[in-house]
RNA sequence: GGUUCCUUGGCCGAGUGGCUAGGCACCGGUCUGCAAAACCGUCUACGGCGGUUCGAAUCCGCCAGGAACCUCCA
């Protein structure tokens, strides 16, 4: 009785669903077909070339990069991932795709090394400052989401973490041992790397061949458990001290490091997803053994598009924890590290890295991050004067038809932000020119490019303009040094040079930057 | 040693066969009481040697120098 009156109604409600999302389908297809229609280029590592993105399930893209290990603070390199992968996030949604961007935390599993008293790097922390190992990383994962924020870095759509996918991990394991590509040993399971490599290429995506790196694989304590030494971990045991540890059916234990992503991409994603993405230093081996996981827990590769972001150098050199020459994103912040000679802003910071394509090295220096400070600057002023244009009957000497498609045309080529960016210098000179009374815009025009500019600057590029970093002016404060600035003007209209000086001097040495214009004055705070 | 890649003007950094970005710095000019900002202009480079081509920063070869990965790394 109850069952047959409750399913017409659930009947007619999923009518209705349907009808609403058939409706939708009908509106949003068309705005998605218009802008899907651009054709993105990206760069597939897998194949080393550049490569018509096609969605498996379009207009749904799978995106999926490595995250941080978090038993330190995020520094500059770790910026260029973030970075990076944001503006393919930000990219893809406004060309109408519906993104699921997953972004992992590692908090388990990072073996200091192969060796069977390896020590997790966390756990290790943990020992170290005398705290509970999720102590440890709440702190830093707290820290690090501050400076992703500041750097406008978007969250991603799930943020999953290694320790909460210990079941999962667990389940890819036994998949991978059902095939027969993997070994128990002593109460740790290993990859069979030379099982594997019979049957398909283990090093396919870095270019390697398995014979050289038998003979070139290091000879690491405790590794008599492995039948090879290119073999890696899936499932560690835990020696008696070690405190983070999970049951398993071979061992109490955690995880392998390289394990976390197979399991958890494909759990979110599904067993084939579009994107993956990540430092080009995990290349090899993590993601290589990431494919040989996949393929040979499912039996077929889990990723269509390979993309990996260059190294931030230092003196020539990889910017890196093991090396021990980083600068973390709050001393850049704050200026608190002996290399810096001033603090830079998350915004520079940002453009600093966009002014370099993702898959070139691009080297720290003071000089370049104040060329880039400047540079932003300048197109900061640029636009906040396209803001004050008037408009005119003609366009005399911009195309902005010309510099949306050039923006567009070099985002499709694989993400080429330095160019979108020469392209909004080319249209800074020409608004500059038009306010300088040198060309003219009309009105169309005008509001389109402010269209643009706010599309590619702010929306894609994901730099914060100024006035959206203004919020702390006050009008008391505002006030304060238009009354200054007005004496000094009664002073110039006395010709009284010295205290117009003065006041002019005085305001520059405490940060503002005074220009005279025709009717009177302007004034910002650097 | 193996694998992969790089070398662009004072600095940073695009560009993959002819159109030879952009930013910062420098220099000259315009504007200004002087500045600042802005505009206009100047400088115009592709590690070296050879080859392919009508034509090469771009393709090929050799040499020199550098980097990443091969162990944890974004």
């Amino acid at each position: 009785m109850a069952i047959s009156t409750i399913v017409p109604k659930a009947f007619k409600i999923t009518l209705k669903t349907l009808k609403i999302r058939f409706f939708i389908l009908l509106l949003l297809p068309q705005k998605s077909t218009r802008m899907i229609a651009q054709q993105l280029l990206i760069y597939n590592t897998l194949t080393r070339k550049k490569e018509v993105f096609k969605p498996i399930h379009s207009p749904h893209v799978g995106m999926y990069v490595c995250g941080p290990t978090v038993y330190g603070d995020a520094h500059l390199g770790h910026a260029r991932p973030a970075i990076t992968f944001d503006i393919l996030f930000r990219y893809l949604t406004h060309l109408g795709y519906k993104v699921r961007y997953v972004r992992n935390i590692t908090d388990v599993g990072h073996l200091e090394n192969d060796a069977d008293s390896g020590e997790d790097k966390i756990a290790k922390k943990a020992r170290v400052e005398e705290l509970e190992p999720m102590e440890v990383v709440q702190y830093y994962l707290n820290r690090y989401h501050k400076s992703m924020e500041e750097l406008n870095v978007l969250p991603p759509s799930i943020e999953p973490h290694a320790s909460g996918h210990i079941i999962e991990q667990i389940q890819f394991i036994q998949e991978i041992l059902d095939h027969g590509y993997a070994y128990e040993s002593n109460g740790s399971v290993y990859f069979d790397v030379e099982k594997y490599n019979k049957d398909y290429h283990y090093g396919k995506l870095s270019g390697r061949n398995i014979e050289d790196m038998l003979n070139s694989t290091r000879q690491l304590d405790g590794q008599e458990e492995k039948h090879n030494g290119v073999d890696f971990a899936l499932w560690k045991k835990a020696s008696p001290e070690h405190i983070m540890r999970w049951p398993s059916p071979w061992s109490e234990g955690f995880p392998g490091w390289h394990l976390e992503c197979s399991a958890m991409g494909t759990k979110y994603l599904g067993q084939e997803f579009d994107i993956h993405g990540g430092g080009m230093d995990l290349m090899f081996p993590h993601h290589e053994c990431e494919i040989a996981q996949s393929v040979a827990a499912l039996g077929k590769e889990s990723v269509h598009y390979w993309m990996h972001n260059n190294m931030i150098t230092i003196n020539g050199q990889k910017m890196g924890k093991s090396l021990g020459n980083f600068i973390t994103l709050d001393e850049l912040f704050t200026g608190t590290h002996k290399l810096l000679e001033q603090a830079y802003s998350p915004m520079t910071i940002r453009f600093f890295i966009l002014q370099a394509h993702y898959r070139s090295t691009l080297d720290f220096s003071n000089e370049a991050l104040q060329a880039s400070e400047k540079g932003l600057q300048r197109l900061y002023d640029a636009f906040s004067k396209l803001n004050k244009l008037q408009p005119a009957k003609t366009s005399e000497n911009i195309d902005v038809t010309g510099l949306k498609d050039k923006c567009y045309e070099a985002m499709n080529d694989d993400l080429n932000t330095p160019i979108v960016i020469s392209h909004l210098f080319d249209a800074a000179r020409a608004i500059n020119s038009i306010a300088a009374g040198n060309g003219s815009i009309s009105g169309n025009d005008l509001s389109e490019l402010k269209a643009v500019y706010k599309l590619f600057f702010n929306d894609i590029l994901g730099v914060k303009s100024g006035e959206m970093m203004d919020s702390s002016n006050n009008e008391a404060y505002k006030k304060a040094i238009d009354l200054l600035l007005d004496m000094r003007q009664e002073a110039k209209q006395r010709k009284d040079w010295a205290t117009s000086d003065n006041i002019r001097n005085q305001l520059t040495a405490f940060g503002f930057e005074i220009k005279d214009t025709k009717d009177g004055f302007e004034w910002k705070l650097n």
